[in-house]
DNA sequence: TTACTTGTACTATCATCGTAGTACAATCCG
DNA sequence: CGGATTGTACTACGATGATAGTACAAGTAA
C-alpha cells in the first residue's frame, strides 16, 4: 500500500478513535515528512485530501488542525453513504468468489463474537 | 477495472452460479479474444491464473475446461480461508473509516433483507 | 518591514501495470 | 509425417501513479 494511503488511513483512524481530538494540531507538513522519512509533498497531499473530506483544516503559516466539520449532520450522512458503498463493493466482490450475502453475515458475526470475547 | 480482472470475475461468477459446469469447455483463447476484441494474451493470462487457482484445466491442442478440483474438500477450505481474509480486509477498511464491526453487521443485514424481499 | 514558518504548485523521475504484437511449443488428427 | 489447432513465452509500448526536488506564496510575529 502506498505511503500516502497508509498515512491517510492512520490519520482517519486516529480521529475516529479519538486519539486525535477536534481542534488539535497535527505535525507540520515538513516535520511529519522528516519523521516518516518521506517527501513533504506526500504529507501535504494527504492533508489536502483530508481537508477536502472536511476532517482537517489548514491555516497557512500556522498549521493543520482537526476540524469540527466532520461532526455535522451532513457529514455523518456522507459518511453513512460511504459505508453503504463499501458494503456494496464487499458484497459484489464476495459474489464473484461465489459467496452469498448470508455467507458474509455468518463470517462477520463469528468475527464479532471473537472481538467481544476479547473485551 | 482492467479487462483481465473483469474477465476473471465473470468466469469465477459463472462457475460459482453453475452457469458453467464441471467438465464444460470454455472458448478458445483466440476465440474469446476475438469476441471480446482483446488480445489473446489477456485471455491466456486469465485462464492461466484460474488454472493456478485450480478451477480450470487446460490441455494444449485441445482447450480449456472447468476443473472438478475446486469441489474437493481441500479447495473448499482454501475458499473459506479466502472469505475470512476478505472479511478481515473489510473490517480493517471500515475501521479506518471509523466504523465498527457492528456497523457493518447492521448495514449488511439491511442489505440482505432487501435481497430476500426481491426473491 | 523583514525574517521565518507554514502550506502549495509545478515538474521530473521512476516504477508498476495492463495490453498488444509476434514468434514459439505442445498436442491432436488426417 | 504434416498441417491445423491449441496454449505459452518474450518483448515492447503506453498509460498511470507515487514520490521526490525545487521554487513559490501566504500568513505570522518580532
Amino acid at each position: 500500500m502506498p505511503l500516502y494511503a497508509q498515512l491517510t488511513r492512520a490519520i482517519r483512524f486516529a480521529i475516529a478513535t479519538g486519539r486525535l481530538r477536534v481542534g488539535e494540531q497535527l505535525p507540520t507538513v515538513r516535520q511529519l515528512a522528516v519523521d516518516l522519512r518521506v517527501n513533504a509533498n506526500t504529507v501535504a497531499k494527504v492533508y489536502a485530501e483530508l481537508e477536502r473530506s472536511g476532517i482537517l483544516e489548514t491555516r497557512r503559516g500556522v498549521g493543520t488542525f482537526v476540524s469540527a466539520r466532520h461532526l455535522a449532520a451532513s457529514h455523518r450522512n456522507e459518511h453513512e453513504k460511504h459505508l453503504k458503498e463499501l458494503v456494496d463493493r464487499f458484497i459484489e466482490e464476495a459474489g464473484a468468489m461465489g459467496f452469498s450475502t448470508d455467507d458474509l453475515l455468518d463470517q462477520l458475526q463469528s468475527r464479532r463474537k471473537k472481538e467481544t470475547s476479547n473485551v
